[in-house]
RNA sequence: GGGCCGGUAGAUCAGCGGUAGAUCGCCUGCUUUGCAAGCAGGAGGCCUCGGGUUCAAAUCCCGACCGGUCCA
C-alpha cells in the first residue's frame, strides 16, 4: 500500500498519474515505487537475486551498440549529444581516473563557474573503476571499465530545465518504450546519495534484480555550517541543482541477453576466441550463470569468500568442474582488462610505479598472468584489437604503434622481474629448504611474484606448499605502517577582495600605484597589483612598495580565490596609497623561463609524439625544470637535437599569444591537450599559444615572441620515475651565466691539473695514475708486512711461545691477517700500541695478562674482538 | 608520496669485518676434417658515490644516487 507514514521526496505527479504506488520493501524496509501493486520487495539484491539470467527481458538481445544508439535516439530529440571525455581526467588533479560521467563536469561546471557543454545533455562516458578488481571475472557482474550513459540537466534560479518529474518520466519512457521492457518489471527505490562533496536524493532503477540505472538529484554541497546532515557530514543547498543520471550500458544490454555473465553478454565472441586458442579449448559456460545468481544475492560479500563457504558446506559442488571454471574466469579477466587498457592507451598512459601508470601496469601484468595460466596462443595486442572493434563506436584514435611499443616493453619487464624472482626463490630454497610466509611476502613485494606462481614453481619440483590463508593480511599489515601525510603550512587567507591583476593587463608593467584595502600583520591586500603571485609553477615576483621615501620589501606574493596577498618586511595600514615596484630583471627571467618551458614541451612532443605530456614543472631564476612523460631515454645526443630544434624555433621568432576563451570553446578548439599544467578554477581558460608549437591553459606571464628567449640550454635530463623524464634547463641571461660558469670551472680545472692542451685527457691520466699508485701502496704495505713478519723473533717466555715484531703503526693492520694464519701467536709492538693476534684463543688471553703486567704505562684503551686479538694503546 | 628488496668482472650472481670469487661470455694455445664441445692458460674490478665506526670496511651504521617491486 502507498505508505503515508513518511513524506516522500518522490511523491511525483508522474508516479501518481501512471499507476505507480509507493511500497515498503518487506526485506530491507526501504521505499520503492512500482506499477506492480502486488510487489513485495524492492528489487535490489539481496532482497532479490538476479532473475534475468537465461530469462531475458525486452524485445530481444541488444548489443551495447544497440542500447547506446537507442539511448541516444531517445534523448537526442531535446538533449545535446556530447562526445565522451578521456578516461584520464587531466582537468582535475584529485582523482586518477574518470569513475563516472559526472567527473567530466567537476568541479568547474558543478560549481557554477563554467557553463555545461549542453543543457540538457546526453552522453556515454567510458569509466574505469579499480576498487573491485579482485571480483572481476569471478562475480559475473564486476567490470574494471564500463560505459556510464547519462542525461544531465543543470537547473539554475533563472532557468529550470527539468528536475525529478522530467527525469523519471524520461527514464521510464526509455526502459519501457525504447527498450521494450515490461513497465511492471521496473522498480524505483528511494535512496539518499552523497559523494565527492555533494549530496542529494536519488532513486535506483531495478529490473529483475539488476540495478540498471541511478538517478541522482544533486542539490546539496558539503558545508560545515549546513542545516542538513547525511552520513555524519553537514550539507547546505546549492544554487545549481543538477540531475545526474547513470545508466549502466553493459548491464542494460545484459538484461536483454540473459547471458551467464556480463562478460559473455558484452563480448562473448572474444571469450570464445580466447578459450578456443588456449589449452582447454572452448568450454560451456552455462553453469557459471547459476554461480552469478548466487553471488548476486549477497552483494556485500567477496565472491571468493562466498564460494569458499559454500564449498566447505558441500553445496555448490555438484557436477561443477572447478578447474574449467577457473580457466574461464581467466578468459573473463583478460577480456575485461583489455578494454580498460585500450582506454588508457588511448590517453597515452605509460606503465609506471606511481599513480595511474601503476594502475595500467597492474592491469597489464594481470593480463600477462591470465594469458600464461590459459596458455593462450595469441598476444595481448590480438585481444586489444578485437576489443577495439567492439568499442569502435565510442573509442577513436587508439594508437596502435604506441600500444605495441608499450606492450613489448612492459612484457619484457614483466618477464625479467618474474625470472629474477624465480631465481631468488630458487636460491632461497637451496639455502633454507623451504619457503615461509615472510619469504612469500618478500617475493611478492620485491619481484611481483604472486603466491600461485610460487606454488607452481614448487609443485614443478615436487614440493607441496600451501599458500598461507593470511598471506594477504600479512601484505596489508606490512603496508599499514607506511601511512603518513605531511600537512603543509597553509598561508593565511582573510579577504575576499577581488584584486585587479595588472600583470595580465600588461606583463611589462613594473611600477604602479595601489590602495591598501586589507592589512593583517605583515600581509596586505591592495586594490590592484602588478606583482605576479606564485602559481602554475611560476614563483612569485619580488620587489618593494614605497610610500614617500620609505620602502617595504615584498618577500612573497600568493593568490587565493580572486585575492592577491603580499607578504612584506614591515607593516602598512589599511587605506594607505602606495607605489609598487616589481623587480624587473627577476620577472623578466621568470617570463623567459616560462615561455621557454612551453617551447620545450611543444618541441619534445613534435619529436617524440603524443605520449609526451607535462607531468610537473617548476620555474626559477637560475634554472627551471619540466617533467614529461616519455618512454625515450634522453641521452646526450638526443638532448643536443632538442636544443637545436628549440633554437630553430627561437630564430623563427614565433609569436606567443594569450587569449581568454570560454571553457567549452577552448576544449572544442584545442582538445584536452590544454590541461598540461595545473588548471585554475575559473569560467574562462587562459590559453597561451606559441604559434604552431604549443597551446596550453596557463596563468603565467609570458613573452610576446620566442625570439626574446635568446637561447635554451638543457642542463640535465634524468628519469625521476619510470616513464617520466625530468629536464632541467636554463634560458636567456641565465643561460649565458650558466655557460660562463662552465667556462670558469673549466679554466679552474685546467689550472689545478696543470694541463695546457686536452684537459679531459689530463684528468683521465691523473685518475689512472692515482688508482695505480693506490694499488702499489697497498701492495708495498703488504710486502713490508710480510718481511716484518718473517723477520719476527721467536720468543719463549715461561711456557708461552710467540713471535715478536717491532713495526711502525701503519703496518700493523697488514701484519694482523698474516699473523692470524700463523700457527703461533704474534705480538706486534709499535710506538703507539701493542697488539696480540693469533689462532690460539687461550694463549692470547694468557699473553695479554702477561704483557699487560709488563708495560710501564697502563694502556688507555683495550680492544678485543671475536678473533681473540688484543690491542693495547698507550 | 610511502614501505620493502637490491647495486661486486661484459652478463648472472656468491662473499657480508682480515687483503676480491664462481658460472657464462671474451682472448691465446692444444685436441678436432669442420661444428658443438673438451683441456690448459690469460685478460677483465675506484666492490655506485659521500660521510661515520674500526688497527682494518665490498662487508657494520648514516646519507645521497640509481634500479626493481608493492601499496595509496
Amino acid at each position: 500500500m502507498a505508505g503515508k507514514e513518511s513524506t516522500s521526496e518522490f511523491d511525483l505527479d508522474y508516479f501518481r498519474n501512471n499507476g505507480f504506488i509507493r511500497i515498503k520493501c518487506l526485506k530491507c524496509s526501504s521505499y520503492f515505487w512500482a506499477q506492480d501493486h502486488e510487489r513485495k520487495t524492492c528489487g535490489d539484491p539481496p532482497c532479490n537475486a538476479y532473475e534475468f539470467i537465461g530469462n531475458p527481458v525486452g524485445r530481444g538481445p541488444m548489443s551495447i551498440d544497440d542500447v547506446r544508439s537507442a539511448f541516444f535516439d531517445y534523448f537526442k530529440k531535446d538533449h545535446k549529444l556530447v562526445k565522451p571525455y578521456p578516461v584520464v581526467p587531466r582537468w582535475r588533479d584529485d582523482v586518477l581516473l574518470v569513475n563516472a560521467s559526472i567527473y567530466d563536469f567537476q568541479p568547474h561546471v558543478t560549481s557554477g563557474l563554467v557553463k555545461p557543454p549542453g543543457n540538457p545533455l546526453v552522453m556515454s562516458q567510458p569509466s574505469i573503476r579499480m576498487n573491485d578488481i579482485d571480483s572481476v571475472g569471478i562475480s559475473g557482474r564486476h567490470l574494471t571499465s564500463f560505459e556510464m550513459m547519462c542525461n544531465d540537466s543543470f537547473n539554475t534560479k533563472d532557468k529550470e530545465i527539468y528536475w525529478k518529474e522530467g527525469t523519471i518520466e524520461r527514464c521510464h519512457g526509455f526502459f519501457s518504450e525504447a527498450m521494450g521492457i515490461d513497465p511492471k518489471e521496473i522498480t524505483y527505490k528511494e535512496k539518499p546519495w552523497s559523494g565527492g562533496g555533494n549530496a542529494g536524493n536519488a532513486v535506483e532503477v531495478f529490473v529483475r534484480g539488476l540495478e540498471v540505472a541511478t538517478l541522482v538529484f544533486m542539490d546539496l554541497r558539503e558545508d560545515p555550517n549546513g542545516e542538513t546532515e547525511i552520513d555524519g557530514n553537514r550539507y547546505s543547498g546549492m544554487e545549481m541543482r543538477i540531475v545526474d543520471t547513470g545508466y549502466g550500458l553493459e548491464r542494460i544490454s545484459w538484461v536483454t541477453t540473459g547471458a551467464p555473465t556480463v562478460y559473455d553478454s558484452v563480448y562473448g565472441n572474444i571469450i570464445d576466441h580466447i578459450l578456443e586458442n588456449s589449452s582447454t579449448g572452448n568450454l560451456n559456460r552455462h553453469q557459471i550463470g547459476e554461480i552469478t545468481v548466487i553471488y548476486s544475492s549477497n552483494p556485500d560479500e567477496l565472491p571468493l569468500k562466498i564460494e569458499a563457504d559454500l564449498r566447505e558446506k558441500g553445496e555448490l559442488t555438484d557436477g561443477i568442474d572447478w578447474g574449467n571454471i577457473d580457466h574461464i574466469r581467466q578468459a573473463y579477466v583478460l577480456g575485461d582488462h583489455a578494454r580498460s587498457i585500450i582506454h588508457m592507451f588511448r590517453d597515452y598512459v605509460i606503465p609506471s610505479n606511481v599513480k595511474v601508470g601503476y594502475l595500467l601496469r597492474m592491469l597489464m601484468r594481470r593480463s600477462f598472468r591470465a594469458m600464461e595460466r590459459l596458455n593462450y596462443r595469441g598476444t595481448l595486442m590480438d585481444i586489444l584489437l578485437m576489443q577495439e572493434k567492439s568499442l569502435s563506436h565510442i573509442v577513436d584514435g587508439f594508437p596502435h604503434e604506441f600500444a605495441e611499443k608499450i606492450i613489448s616493453q612492459e612484457f619484457e619487464k614483466y618477464q625479467k622481474s618474474s625470472s629474477r624472482g624465480m631465481e631468488e626463490l630458487d636460491r632461497l630454497m637451496k639455502k633454507k629448504g623451504r619457503i615461509g610466509i615472510d619469504d612469500m611476502v618478500m617475493l611478492y613485494d620485491s619481484y611481483g611474484l604472486v603466491p600461485d606462481m610460487i606454488q607452481k614453481f614448487l609443485s614443478d619440483r615436487g614440493i607441496k606448499e600451501d599458500i598461507p590463508p593470511d598471506f594477504h593480511k600479512k601484505v596489508v599489515e606490512m603496508h599499514e605502517r607506511m601511512q603518513k601525510n605531511v600537512e603543509k603550512e597553509k598561508p593565511e587567507y582573510f579577504s575576499d577582495y577581488e584584486t585587479r591583476t595588472l600583470y595580465y593587463d600588461d606583463p611589462a608593467l613594473l611600477n604602479f600605484t595601489a590602495l591598501v584595502v586589507e592589512s593583517r600583520n605583515d600581509i596586505i591586500v591592495t586594490n590592484q597589483t602588478a606583482f605576479y603571485p606564485a602559481g602554475g609553477g611560476q614563483p612569485s615576483d619580488y620587489g618593494y612598495f614605497s610610500i614617500g621615501s620609505k620602502q617595504y620589501r615584498v618577500r612573497d606574493v600568493y593568490k587565493s580565490g580572486k585575492t592577491v596577498y603580499h607578504v612584506l618586511d614591515g607593516q602598512l595600514e589599511k587605506g594607505k596609497r602606495i607605489m609598487g615596484h616589481v623587480d624587473g630583471s627577476r620577472r623578466k627571467q621568470l617570463m623567459i623561463h616560462h615561455t621557454a618551458t612551453h617551447l620545450l614541451l611543444g618541441t619534445l612532443r613534435s619529436m617524440f609524439g603524443d605520449e609526451v605530456w607535462q607531468s610537473g614543472a617548476q620555474k626559477n631564476v637560475e634554472s627551471s625544470r619540466i617533467d614529461v612523460t616519455c618512454t625515450v631515454k634522453l641521452d646526450q645526443e638526443t638532448i643536443e637535437k632538442v636544443e637545436s630544434a628549440c633554437m630553430a624555433r627561437i630564430l623563427e621568432n614565433r609569436k606567443v599569444t594569450v587569449r581568454n576563451l570560454e571553457w567549452n570553446m577552448a576544449i572544442e578548439k584545442y582538445g584536452f591537450r590544454l590541461f598540461e599544467g595545473g588548471v585554475p578554477l575559473s569560467n574562462r581558460l587562459r590559453v597561451v599559444e606559441i604559434d604552431g608549437v604549443d597551446a596550453e591553459g596557463c596563468g603565467g606571464t609570458h613573452l610576446s615572441s620566442t625570439g626574446e628567449i635568446g637561447f635554451i640550454k638543457i642542463i640535465s635530463a634524468e628519469s625521476i620515475q619510470e616513464g617520466i623524464q625530468r629536464i632541467v634547463f636554463t634560458a636567456g641571461p641565465a643561460a649565458l651565466k650558466y655557460v660562463q660558469n662552465l667556462q670558469k670551472e673549466m679554466n679552474a680545472i685546467r689550472d689545478e691539473t696543470r694541463s695546457t692542451e686536452d684537459v679531459v685527457d689530463k684528468v683521465r691520466k691523473n685518475t689512472q695514475e692515482l688508482i695505480a699508485l693506490r694499488d702499489e701502496v697497498k701492495l708495498l704495505g703488504r710486502e713490508k708486512a710480510e718481511s716484518l713478519f718473517s723477520n719476527g723473533r721467536n720468543v719463549m717466555n715461561g711456557n708461552l711461545g710467540f713471535i715478536y715484531i717491532e713495526s711502525p703503526e701503519s703496518y700493523v693492520k697488514d701484519i694482523i691477517p698474516i699473523a692470524m694464519k700463523a700457527s703461533r701467536n704474534t705480538v706486534i709492538r709499535s710506538s703507539e700500541s701493542i697488539t696480540i693476534a693469533g689462532m690460539s684463543p687461550g694463549e692470547t688471553s694468557e699473553l695479554y695478562k702477561m704483557i699487560y703486567g709488563m708495560i710501564p704505562e697502563k694502556p688507555g684503551k683495550v680492544i678485543r674482538d671475536k678473533n681473540m686479538e688484543f690491542k693495547l694503546k698507550y
